[in-house]
RNA sequence: GGGCGGAUAGCUCAAUUGGGAGAGCGCUGCCCUUACAAGGCAGAGGUCACAGGUUCGAUCCCUGUUCCGCCUACCA
């Protein structure tokens, strides 16, 4: 019979590309609501359509991929959602750029026509991400890809705006927000990041109105805000200023007087010089401060960040004519220099300062606070059943340690701005009537879209109503803005399964299973998902969120373009394969630690490939002939052993898959392939399969190929792509590894008796090698030894498994004693717990002899220090009081054994003496 | 400012209940032994960040310190 050949090493390449397509065409991952398994359902964190694969997508999507082939496996109904979110603020971005690039605008082009440019590029290269994912071997169920911009998602969005606007949650009101200047739209607040450096604090003097001789010294990080000011607060029971509010000062610079005023929140006595200037328009503190203290806003800078025009800033500020002309239209950065250089009468001081810039997440452009009307989102009452899901453990978060992370900022939680003054995303569902309001709503200068009054009526509902509700019907106005791009990823668990319709894959797959994610989305995504989830499907979307560890990308921090540690997936994945790949991240993936990714590990899982390719090798060579299966118990010792210790890998793995434990679960099936089934195991059978015909050869090639084939299916969730091709190519049923059932543990397999022996076999290897480095005997040469054991079981265990000691220690007819034969110059003697090794001397090269004594006499050295230690804490009689029975009997173990090597090694030392003078003196 | 996590072999990381710390890569020595040199056998290498404390005994528990990282915050 013929088996198949195997190339000498792995090339993972073809094999790849190979059997993904076959998956696919096989529809292996579709899952269906009807199928009879209990259902085991992922969404996959939508990564954004813009976007490619980085190594945090590949950590990610690797571990969702082994649970979800692993579920797969074990019969459950796995369904595993794919898809990608539209990134309203990026997509745009980049289309934008394109437009630039022709010379164009999207101002130019209309709404309409830009959006159409938007769908056409995310046609053409919205799918690099998919097709990447593809690569790394992800089953998701791709024939249900979804993305946030269908038709099915945005009905889902259009729903859950109108009825959260029916039950008051959601508001639309003149706020200040974080701005981008750049993208020119608001931000919610975890779209700003907070970066430290150090500015500079200017103390000017503000002289009083009524006194110019008196002055009031205020601190400020933004001197060229002091335009906005309305006020300057003190706090109303410092003894230095109390006197003062009811008093005006004089704002420098301009014609203006404004108030001081008492207040206790705004102000710290301790900062600065205890006196703070208001700026209502252009600071959050201050514009709560300028609520209290009913302060008028003044706002100095437009849209773009840059200070107003001359004439605006004049007639808002008062500001000197000089000053104004110099400072109108300045970016706001410039303005600042300006302001400082303006300012030199009145400064005090210029110090340096640490303090917190805001930028925007996505471009990282300084964000400014801005006045404007925005929706919000009412978030308390949706925050209160997603603390308490998680509190009563109706969701749960691994490590448990990001819990208090989550309830923490939970109970903390702002209102959420949701929406967005770009084109790509969902329009917001809200209509205005310019009839009912009374005159057309002004137009933005920039891109001609309404800007929609304060004060003019709502109109909420999920299509353009035909009239408003006084009956107007020709002068209705859509909201101009979209909405945030999380607000519609909060409903993916249920809409990607066809929510508001209720389909059956609703009713199958709803609530999810698990959600793997980074803690980075913790707040952007999953905890609005469990408040969404919560408040339209009445039940929490998953049941178990894993938060794996952050692999930086090459845009910022973890990896680093200056330290050159950044690592491209897709490269990886050229370089070594996707399996290696996949095995690093899982072996990575420890607890509550970041990922830094050394790319030599990745070099040694690719090794790891290469040595499971070798051993299939090496069973497609030994397979040829028949093959008898008897009971597990009849089998050879080699092969009880090694059905043992893949039953007892079985088990691990699956608990620690079943903890989360993808670390220790690859190290578990590492550790087996490489250390038990190739360097023992298959040492083990050769002897027996070197005569094809015996009855040896045919049960230990059944188990050969029975190991290898559930081997095989146990490592498949990991990589994918080896296994299947290997598998392929062993004796098996059915078309694909894919859904074969998992390995489960079989009692009949357990064999304690076996490992018992094969310890001891082990334990006389490692002597006899051993002894051959104390000896300086080459690798290679065939040596003679002899062993003793103590008792009757132990010998007649050697004598079974004489010819396999021989065969793995690579020595010749050993000898199996009674009694220990230690009479000089015959033996050097070692021991290692039960049994004695002990080897003739008589063929020794005389050149072994001075490193053989150094090595020994090292031994000794080592021995009698670890022997003293021992000793003391077993003479300490609190010790041997209080320690715990077994921790003394262990001690005293440990003691025996010690002295018994030493005593060993002392006789092996005065043999080599012995021997070294008969040398010298023949 | 507050909170959390980390500091273990040259490097990247493990070690679930306090009883002489492991892996991979790298390094050293010897081996191309027909599955695999992307390999085999063996080895060196660690006051488990620092200082105290609890304990018979601490990498592990407690306190403090230093350094690093992250999250969070309105100290102008």
């Amino acid at each position: 019979m013929s088996t198949p050949q195997l190339d000498k090493t792995y090339s993972p390449h073809d094999v790849e590309d190979r059997w993904y397509q076959r998956w696919i065409d096989a529809g292996l991952f579709h899952a269906d609501s009807t199928h009879p398994g209990q259902p085991y359902s992922m969404v996959i964190p939508p990564p954004n359509v813009t976007g490619s694969l980085h190594v945090g997508h590949a950590l990610n999507n690797t571990l969702q991929d082994i649970l979800v082939r692993w579920r797969r496996m074990q019969g459950r109904n796995a369904l595993w959602m794919p898809g990608t979110d539209h990134a309203g603020i990026a997509t745009q971005n980049v289309v934008e750029r394109q437009l630039q690039a022709e010379g164009t605008t999207r101002e130019a082009l209309g709404r309409e026509q830009f959006l159409k440019r938007v769908w056409q590029w995310k046609e053409q290269s919205g799918g690099t991400i998919i097709s990447q994912l593809k690569r790394l071997g992800a089953s998701c169920d791709w024939e249900r890809e979804r993305f946030t911009m269908d038709e099915g998602l945005s009905e889902a969005v259009r729903e859950v705006f109108v009825r959260l606007h029916q039950d008051g949650l959601l508001y639309r009101g003149e706020r200040l927000i974080n701005w981008c200047p750049r993208c020119l739209t608001a931000l919610s607040d975890i779209e700003v990041e907070h970066e430290e450096i150090t500015g500079k604090l200017y103390t000017i003097r503000y002289a009083l109105a009524d006194d110019p001789a008196q002055v009031l010294l205020v601190a400020t990080t933004r001197p060229e805000t002091l335009f906005g000011d309305t006020a300057v607060a003190v706090h109303p029971e410092d003894e230095r200023f109390r006197h003062l509010i009811g008093k005006r000062v004089q704002l420098p610079l301009t014609s203006r007087t404004i108030p001081i005023v008492g207040d206790s929140i705004l102000v710290d006595r301790e900062f600065g010089t205890g006196a703070v200037k208001i700026t209502p328009a252009h600071d959050f503190n201050d514009f709560e401060a300028g609520e209290r203290n009913r302060l008028n806003r003044i706002k100095i800078l437009d849209l773009h960040a840059h200070i107003v025009s001359e004439a605006q800033f004049r007639l808002a500020t008062k500001a000197n004519p000089e000053v104004a002309a110099v400072l109108g239209g300045l970016p706001v950065q410039k303005a600042r220099t300006k302001v400082e250089e303006l300012l030199s009468d009145y400064l005090q001081e210029v110090a340096p300062h640490k303090m917190a810039l805001g930028k925007c997440y996505r471009c990282k452009t300084v964000v400014e606070p801005l006045l404007s009307d925005q929706w919000f989102v009412k978030i308390k009452p949706l925050a209160e059943p997603a603390i308490q899901a998680v509190e009563d453990g109706r969701v749960r978060i691994i490590p448990e340690a990001w819990k208090n992370n989550y309830l923490g900022w939970m109970r903390d939680i702002k209102d959420w701005c949701i929406s967005r003054q770009i084109w790509w995303g969902h329009q917001i569902p809200a209509w205005y009537c310019e009839t009912c309001y009374g005159s057309p709503f002004l137009r933005r200068s920039s891109d001609g879209a309404p800007l929609i009054p304060s004060d003019a009526a709502v109109i909420v509902a999920k299509t353009k109503p035909a009239t408003c509700p006084k009956g107007h019907s020709d002068a209705l106005v859509q909201d101009p803005d979209v909405l945030d791009t999380w607000f519609s990823s909060a409903l993916w668990p249920f809409s990607t399964l066809g929510w508001p319709k209720q389909t059956p894959e609703l009713k199958a797959f709803y609530p999810t299973s698990t959600l793997v994610t980074g803690l980075d989305i913790l707040f952007f995504w999953v905890a609005r998902m469990i408040m969404m989830g919560l408040k339209f499907m009445g039940e929490v979307p998953f049941r178990d969120i894993y938060i794996h560890a952050l692999v930086r990308d090459a845009e910022g921090q973890k990896m680093s373009k200056s330290k050159g540690n950044v690592i491209d997936p897709l490269h990886v994945m050229e370089q070594f394969g996707t399996d290696a790949l996949r095995f690093t991240m899982a072996a990575m993936a420890s607890p509550g630690r970041d990922v830094k990714l050394a790319e030599e590990r990745i070099e040694g899982y690719r090794n790891f490939t290469n040595k499971i390719w070798n051993a299939a090798r090496f069973l497609l060579m030994h397979l040829g002939g028949e093959r008898v299966e008897v009971p597990a118990a009849q089998r050879s010792f080699p092969d009880r052993w090694i059905l043992s210790c893949l039953n007892a890998t079985i088990a691990t793995v699956t608990h620690e898959l079943e903890q989360y434990r993808f670390d220790r679960a690859s190290s578990a099936i590492y550790q087996f392939i490489w250390h038990e089934y190739c360097d023992k195991y298959i040492e083990m059978i050769k002897p027996a399969l070197k005569d094809q015909a015996s009855e040896q050869a045919k049960t230990t090639r059944q188990t050969l190929a029975e190991t290898f084939e559930t081997m095989m299916r146990l490592l498949h969730p990991f990589m994918p792509f080896i296994s299947e091709e290997i598998w392929q190519t062993l004796p098996h049923e059915g078309t694909s590894i894919v859904r074969k059932p998992y390995p489960t543990v079989r009692s009949d397999w357990d064999d304690k008796t076996a490992e018992e022996e094969f310890e001891i076999v082990t334990e006389c290897v490692e002597l006899t090698n051993l002894a051959r480095l104390i000896l300086n005997y080459p690798a290679g040469k065939r040596l003679h030894f002899k062993s003793h054991a103590k008792t009757d079981k132990l010998r007649s265990i050697l004598n079974e498994r004489k010819d396999l000691i021989e065969h793995l220690a690579n020595i010749d007819g050993l000898m199996i004693g009674t009694t220990p034969e230690t009479t000089m110059p015959h033996f050097l003697v070692l021991t290692r717990g039960s049994v004695d090794m002990l080897r003739t001397m008589e063929d020794m090269e005389p050149a072994d002899l001075h490193k053989a004594k150094e090595n020994v006499q090292k031994q000794i050295a080592i021995l009698e220090k670890e022997i003293t230690r021992t000793k003391q804490k077993l003479g300490n009689p609190e010790f041997v009081s209080k320690a715990p029975p077994d921790v003394i009997v262990d001690h005293q173990d440990r003691l025996n054994r010690e002295t018994r090597m030493l005593n060993l090694f002392q006789q092996a030392r005065e043999q080599i003496i012995f021997e070294q003078t008969k040398q010298q003196s023949p």
